[in-house]
DNA sequence: TATGGGACCTGTAGCTACTACAGCTTCAAG
DNA sequence: CTTGAAGCTGTAGTAGCTACAGGTCCCATA
């Protein structure tokens, strides 16, 4: 397969060009070489391993634990194990959050339920904002 | 009642002393007045204004939507209706996010189940990072 | 071979909503 | 009058990008 340049690569991926320039500046991705004027050439690793991180994003993980996650991928001493504890403390957070927002969602919920609408400059929801308790 | 310092304010409302500062610099909270010394002095309606933002936040409006729910409160011209609606659109929004959430948990966790652990280096969570569809 | 315009380059600033200093001044109790 | 807590300003940092400005490179066409 021949190289890629950046505008290929952010096309395959989906990736926004900035993104991946800001990857590599971080480190999540390496630099590839360049031509002779400084564009950078992508190969299929590239491709392979800014798909990994785009999932991982997708999926929530936090650019500190896409880090990692590819540590375990690139020092081929990683167990199943350590993935999975991985996966499990962040789904854990993921339901966390699912928790938070769904008390949210009936907390707002019942305040718009109390208020009938109406050009009435009186709100029952402005007042439940002026409340200190839930 | 007497007026009370920045620090007596925060833990009246639980804020931050420098996020009180934060809310007068992007006006979120209006400027009071100062001691000779240039200490500031807070009074009853700071303290509910506070607590009002602070209950917002707290219920996931951001501050773009506070500062439209003060304007609101400000100006005496709010109806219940515009208030509502600024409530339901944020409910959506909230909605939304639940959903998202809860497609990440379900992949996440056919991920998790899909690895028996142990301390093999393969994994079908790793695998399934690199692929790139759902 | 010249040229035009798209793609690429670096470096910096912006976004949300705070938080955390450094380095100084003021306040209030003893 | 001293002293230590609390306050002051201004700036920089956090996550994870995104959006420029102002320049350079590449390549297809004339």
């Amino acid at each position: 397969m021949k190289p890629i340049t950046i505008g290929g690569l952010s096309k395959h991926t989906g990736v926004n060009i900035e993104t991946i320039r800001y990857y590599e500046r971080i480190g999540v991705l390496p630099a590839p070489p360049r031509t002779s004027g400084g564009h950078r050439l992508y190969g299929e690793d590239h491709l392979k391993r800014l798909t990994f991180v785009r999932r991982s994003r997708e999926l929530g993980f936090p650019l500190e634990e896409v880090r990692g996650l590819l540590r375990m991928v690139d020092g081929d001493g990683y167990t199943c194990d350590e993935v999975k504890a991985l996966t499990l403390d962040h789904l854990a957070e993921i339901r966390g959050k699912i928790a938070d927002l769904r008390r949210l969602e009936k907390v707002l919920k019942d305040m718009a339920a109390q208020c009938e609408g109406g050009s009435v400059p009186d709100c029952p929801i402005i007042d439940a904002l002026f409340e200190t308790r839930f």
